[in-house]
DNA sequence: GCGACAAGTTAAGCTGCCTGAACAGAGTTG
DNA sequence: CAACTCTGTTCAGGCAGCTTAACTTGTCGC
């Protein structure tokens, strides 16, 4: 149990994939980056893209003369293009394989899109690739997988492999009840009180 | 554009998640938890653990008399539930269904397990026990999928429905030949100065 | 009861990322 | 060229999480 220490080692953070991505479709849109355009764009302030930009720039990852334009280094542009990258696999699978709303598809490939390592986005590409193939057993699988029911949904204890001696289902809360579970017990410590 | 900001609004961060899996693992395990036992399991000081505690207490995750032990409300007992049902079901997925490395889903997991909301990882879950289930079409999926080859890795351009135009393979660079890629744009710039 | 030692807390300080206010450079206009 | 306006910068400050150092509590042996 350390790993999640490496949380914070990240090659970028959350922050500044979006900085880079920004930069990067800005550039694609009109030519050239400003600071204000990256300001407008992320919704932040002018002043916290000029810091941040000086700290991308001792990584290595944009150029910024001051008053000028921004620029990706080649570094910068291939992070950006590989959280691209990962956000669109992300998202696919998500919304296409996984079939959840195109809203929460979004929101999750968004949260996620820098910290998924490439194997994973490889073999994730790969899968949603496959499933959506022609290929008579992907067709047959997705017609199977669409129609079964909640699958985990009632199964008995110890049956089912990914969860193991109990259904892991009811732990997952689905929003629509969990918000209503959490104010539940809420009201129950209130009234302990 | 306006989802990443929300990164910093989840009800649990990265961190706290961490914390409130600890407390609840401790507990299992010895029946109590202390300060210290946390920081261990950790690897933080003990004045970091109590300002963190501090700040799940006012969020009404935890209870914690002064030198005393920790105790998880209610609330946050599900929290940490929720999250270690996902790092399971995300686990399970990377590595049996995707077959990643052991190491690498685990981390990933890691990663993301707090991130990812509950419609997703139902889904994920029922993609995950549909296809380990001995359904003959889930049987017969399995293997095609791990005959295919690397999908993917070698279609014309436009013929695959997740890359789009161009295949979005070579963006996601996997590991061992992404540093050494990020290594070559290095010294070429290196040499351009 | 009293010291010694482990366990926990506070305090001060660091980094990352954000803000608003005040200032500085660059360009436009008369 | 002076004034005005945009744009971008610096500066001071805040919050989250972490650290180390110094202090406080609790507990055990005598």
């Amino acid at each position: 149990m350390e790993t999640w220490k490496r949380f914070g080692e990240k090659e970028v953070s959350h922050s500044m994939a979006h900085y880079l991505q920004a930069v990067a479709s800005l550039k694609d849109e009109k030519g050239f980056v400003r600071v204000g355009d990256v300001a407008d764009r992320l919704g932040v302030s002018k002043s916290g893209v000029t810091s941040m930009l000086r700290s991308l720039h001792t990584r290595g990852y944009v150029d910024h003369e001051r008053y000028g334009c921004v620029e990706l280094t080649a570094i910068g542009r291939m992070l950006a293009e590989r959280t691209e990258s990962n956000r669109r696999v992300l998202t696919v699978f998500l919304s296409d394989i996984l079939s959840v709303p195109e809203a929460v598809a979004a929101e999750d490939a968004c949260m996620i899109e820098h910290l998924v390592s490439p194997q994973v986005m490889l073999e994730m590409l790969r899968l949603t690739s496959f499933m959506q193939s022609p290929h008579p057993t992907a067709v047959a699988f997705r017609e199977a997988f669409k129609a079964s029911p909640g699958a985990c949904a009632h199964h008995s204890p110890g049956t089912c492999d990914v969860c193991g001696p109990s259904c892991l289902r009811d732990s997952l809360l689905p929003p629509a009840r969990a918000g209503g579970a959490l104010q539940q017990i809420a009201l129950e410590q209130d009234s302990e009180a």
